[in-house]
DNA sequence: GTAAAAATTTAAAACGTTTTCATTCCTCGA
DNA sequence: TCGAGGAATGAAAACGTTTTAAATTTTTAC
């Protein structure tokens, strides 16, 4: 099995050179031609001759030629990587998987890998990506949960490194991302609490840092401003307060007299978190209060009584990143540098 | 700002070779050594004095130096890389998040990072495992659930190729697992029931052809029959059955007079289904019917009333799967090729 | 004081590509 | 008939490291 395949039929060339895999040599030694045409054949060079380029192809195919990745990588001094920083706050509920799954995609039918870089690596998120740059690990970078004035789009901007970012920032010199419409979540969502004729509405905000906390609360208020309906904002919780300080914070709220009556929830957890902490206070889903919640899987669904949600699709905005990020790498100029994904709203809008 | 560093106090030595990043032969120009000598300073071999390898790793630390990954690899063949195979079964709760996150933990202080390959690649998961050895994209695979007689595991056994993955097989040749004890599981989740004093159990099982399947189905098996009680293992639906499926499912099942009141669901989202489709028909948990599910994320735990969970660990899962494969690769032999998690369970057991 | 042995250091080749520059072989126009 | 110009191919250098084998220096043994 292992026996080195012998040459049959007076063929006697060096073709296994070194007993190894194929390389241009084993194809060029095989051709008759120069290591140098070879690899020019390959890549589809145009001052190489058809009938040239095609045996070439052909016998690349045949002994089963792989490129060295190592060897194109030193030379071109590009990667074929790209790189996704992960964020421990998305540990739960598969956030980056789906993110992940749809980059993935994206580069299916590409040369390129993806690989994962998680930020804990470093102290800070910055020096994650630092990290990357000096180390010359990737050919772009992904990343998540974007500040205003993100210190990693600051340092990305500066070093011309090739990235995309899912989430806005404020920052004037333009660069690529995708997003959610998070103001359009925030606002249906509240819009429908309004509908459902719930008098006072609470929304859970994401971290006060993150742009899109901002976007949601915009959304939020600008639907509590033309209704002229009664709300609140804690202060001391937010999408990422663990579940169970959250729902003690909901319970021990909702027995106070002006207590909300509807909720804004962008997660699942944060969702089920108020519905428990509701719960324990004895107040019933659907009727003493309704819940609007993002999600981004297909768990809260599945809960009895329904709660209205709104889907946010990450696998679609994974596959955004990486399509326009790999254009971005090889210069290829961007139809659009940014895309903003619409909401998917799964209740009867009126 | 690209400006040459114009050399400083009469220093004229070409230190910035090629105005790029430094490389061995800067240092070697700095220290007035050969290229030779200060890659084997840099990495510790014994036949440099000691003054030398402390002079050469000062140079490299003060000039920032960081050897070319591509260069090491095309030399010694090594990529250090370990992959991941990503099932796109486990996109829904965050499952391989978990894994990854624990695996990116191992790699922490080591030189390995960790790349993504989904098997949705190829048309089998065979396939996908063939691609990363045959493009040597890695020095090392992981992947999880696994089959009794794995594809995969044989593939990698006749090739050499270091492996380790999430879940067992039946092979006799011997390879590094991890695994969590889905009989204990299984088994406990069971007597909960039973100590309950449910009169009927049925089990969500995996998908026959997974291993884990069978662990999971001993466990129950070996509790209904130490307890005698009645039982019922659904054939048409399974964990991976669509939720909304596995709904309507429980619900027409649940209005039949020999209907199980208690089940045992090694999930999250099947656990929701189950609750949803029993709620569907009018049965209240707690009251109606019981459940024990499996979490692999603190979702259940905050639902209400109460569901009796058993915790797997899968970050902890992947931080042994890194460290074992590691071992593997740079042959440490291994303390323990095999390793069994244990479940943690969240209720009293008596 | 010298030869052998040990301790350091070095030169050069190699890994498998891509790329620069040169070469060969045509074809064509004058 | 000859040289120009183009098309196709090739030789060789380079990317930055590791490794083999050799060279140099230092130490040890007599």
């Amino acid at each position: 099995m292992t026996e080195p395949s012998r040459p049959r039929r007076g063929e006697n060339l060096d073709i296994t050179h070194k007993r190894g895999k194929p390389t241009l040599r084993t194809i060029a030694t095989i051709a008759g031609l120069a290591v140098t045409t070879v690899s020019r054949a390959l890549s589809d060079a145009p001052q190489i001759s058809l009938e040239t380029r095609q045996r070439v192809h052909r016998i690349a195919r045949e002994i089963g030629y792989l490129p060295d990745r190592a060897a194109q990588r030193l030379k071109t001094g590009r990667t074929n990587v790209i790189a996704i920083l992960l964020d421990s706050h998305e540990e739960v509920v598969g956030f980056s998987t789906s993110i992940m799954y749809g980059i993935a995609k994206a580069l299916k039918e590409t040369s390129y890998h993806l690989v994962v870089a998680p930020n804990f690596l470093s102290t800070t998120d910055v020096e994650a990506a630092e990290y990357i740059i000096r180390n010359h690990l990737a050919d772009g970078l992904i990343f998540t949960r974007t500040e205003p004035l993100d210190a990693r789009v600051r340092l990305l901007l500066e070093t011309g490194f090739p990235f995309i970012c899912h989430g806005r920032t404020e920052f004037s010199t333009p660069h690529p991302y995708v997003d959610y419409d998070n103001f359009s979540f925030a606002y249906e969502a509240t819009r429908r609490l309004i509908a459902k004729e719930r008098r006072k509405v609470a929304v859970i905000l994401p971290p006060k840092r993150l742009t899109f906390c901002q976007h949601i609360l915009h959304g939020f208020m600008t639907a509590v401003r033309e209704a002229g309906i009664a709300y609140e904002i804690p202060e001391t919780v937010d999408l990422d307060t663990p579940a169970d300080v959250l729902r003690d914070f909901i319970c021990s709220r909702a027995t106070a007299p002006d207590a909300p009556d509807g909720f804004i929830c962008p997660g699942e957890v944060s969702a089920l978190a108020v519905i428990s902490g509701m719960s324990d206070a004895g107040r019933t889903l659907a009727v003493d209060y309704d819940i609007v919640a993002k999600e981004t899987s297909r768990l809260l669904t599945q809960l009895q009584p329904k709660v209205d949600t709104i889907h946010e699709d990450l696998t679609a905005a994974g596959e955004d990143l990486g399509r326009m990020l790999l254009q971005r790498i090889n210069n290829v100029n961007l139809d659009d540098l940014h895309l903003l994904l619409t909401p998917q709203i799964n209740f009867p809008i009126g």
